[in-house]
DNA sequence: TTGTAAGCGTTATCAG
DNA sequence: CTGATAACGCTTACAA
């Protein structure tokens, strides 16, 4: 339990001033290479660690960005953080992650937390009830920047990293129709979500754009839980002309409504052919695998913390690009196709 | 973008020294409880907030916990999280979360990150590979407490939070025994972290103690990924003799076998029954649904966090209470129940 | 019950 | 290229 090492001691030891050494140790252009070299290896040889307090109070800012999550415990999500990780760490910036679950009351919370911790600055994806962004508004009045990534709600001067949801939603319904699908229901979340409300929308378009009607009972919106998809297959079962084709919003819940319509009877892709949507390993799970929309999680935490690091920086002024679309791929498996697949059976 | 109220504002607005303002703020017991309302009140209305900075500076602590689990994207390891933040926050701590994604290499890494932001605490559970704690001998020598959960090590002084795998395991085996299995495979990961080499022992244990003999063909130590699983299955399928019983040391591959051995024309439980761990969501997205054992994430990560904290509160001696086991639960679903269930078909 | 003042370890400014 | 010095905002003996 020695004492902490202090550049007052290295510098004691190397008869320099302490201003000098801690700009060594900050690799400050000024300074003669040699005393740099010597000033660096006796810090190591010391032990020395830069004590981030002092140094951030003195500099008034944190290096550490603060992130809000609905939840932690999807792929995806683990996917984006650990893009996240990555990126921050090489910037030498500290993460501070935390988890809504999915409730704006904890959003709040865990905001307030986040400014008292006085992160630098802010990636946020937005829980299922969230309305508005007012519990950010004391990062706005400070200026400390934020970017919202796949669960976005517009706010000036803020960038937004999303897939083109409508266009997903498209592709899906459009994939299901090429397969022969007329009657396809489209099974999703709270439409006050940007994700579920487009992946909707590209469903409508698609419908339309091949001459299909949509209706509106074929339009489910739920919470899109494991039991979501379990009455969906119950409801599904009662219905007087049952869908053919089933675009869901998530791929959880598709495989649980998958393995409750098979228990019932239905064969997939044969009676109804599926798509998901996030390319979750359940999606490889259930039997026939599901057709789904591959989420470029890694990639999204990746932009999302370079371009906040960037805008820290200065590197780059965040309210120019205001909204950063990334690519999506419709993975399509077994689930949905009815012209006979070449793979496993 | 105002500057910051500072303690000295409003000692000045208020007439008072900022040392006065200061234990106010911190509930001193030797202020005046007027003027510390008058002061909360104005502190509130000029929007202060405490310098953690200056305050961890002073004080030679930080308030903060670091958390390094192998991965974040499991339901279990969300609960625990969860539980987590809630003791914390209650606590005023915050979390710094990393996941070392099973690699003790990302590990090293994580421990030096957390040893530089100076944590107060370290709560863990280990990577894959990770064949010894050195990374963490800066932690022991500093005398910065570590507690370890799910994922352990003997370590001397370091509190260890895990469930009774042994026994847990045991009940498992011994719930497939009365099940009428008497060929039972068990299926686990690499038995250097505890929680499989303890399931494997359980596992062991009951065989012995219900007369059947320990057959080592039948253990096979994987990854327990998914591909895992399907390569079992497919193991099974061309055994001389392919067992009545699949124990299978994490769900999410216990899903993955049970699917590809559906797919290959056995019947669960009537050829084969299948027992999991951890009561992941998925086990009841599978049909039959999973028999698994529950795993109490939430209450390890509330037990894990309020024993560290309640050491550096110097509540608790953290080195007297060396081990503590949470109570998990056997919970029997389809998947191994050959005496017909009153439940779904 | 309140005030005074020193100091936590850095970094920025100004001077040399 | 290097040094002296003053903050950064807070806590805590010690005094009053």
């Amino acid at each position: 339990m020695e004492k902490d090492v202090t550049i007052y001691d290295i510098a004691r030891l190397l008869q320099l001033s302490p201003a000098t050494v801690s700009r060594a140790l900050n690799d400050h252009p000024a300074i003669n290479s040699n005393t740099k070299h010597m000033i660096a290896s006796k810090a190591k040889e010391m032990g020395y660690r830069s004590n981030m307090f002092a140094s951030n109070l003195r500099r008034q800012r944190t290096s550490t960005i603060g992130v809000i999550v609905p939840r932690l415990d999807s792929y995806f999500m683990s996917t984006v953080l650990a893009g996240m990780e990555k990126v921050a760490n090489d910037a030498n910036y500290n993460l501070i992650i935390s988890q809504s679950l999915e409730s704006v009351k904890k959003e709040v919370a865990n905001a307030k937390t986040m400014f008292d911790s006085r992160v630098d600055g802010l990636l946020v994806s937005l829980a299922a009830d969230t309305e508005n962004l007012d519990h950010f508004n004391t990062f706005f009045q400070k200026g400390i920047p934020m970017i919202l990534f796949d669960r976005i709600m517009p706010q000036k001067n803020c960038t937004n990293i999303v897939i083109d949801n409508v266009k997903a939603g498209y592709d899906a319904t459009s994939h299901l129709i090429e397969q022969g699908c007329r009657r396809i229901m489209h099974m999703t979340g709270n439409i006050k979500r940007n994700v579920y409300e487009d992946r909707l929308k590209g469903y409508k378009l698609a419908l339309m754009d091949h001459g299909l009607t949509v209706d509106d009972a074929l339009v489910q919106l739920t919470n899109l839980t494991r039991q979501d998809g379990l009455q969906m297959a119950d409801h599904i079962k009662h219905m007087a002309s049952p869908p053919d084709g089933l675009f869901v919003a998530n791929d959880f819940c598709a495989v649980s409504c998958m393995g409750a319509l098979k228990a019932n009877g239905f064969s997939i892709p044969g009676d109804i052919a599926v798509v998901g949507f996030n390319n979750d390993p359940v999606s490889q799970v259930i039997e026939p695998n599901l057709t789904t929309v591959h989420y470029p999680g890694q990639e999204m935490g990746e932009i999302a913390a370079q371009s906040l690091i960037n805008h820290l920086n200065g590197l780059l002024r965040i309210n120019t690009t205001n909204t950063i679309l990334l690519n999506y791929e419709l993975v399509v498996r077994a689930s949905s196709l009815r012209t006979p697949p070449a793979e496993s059976r």
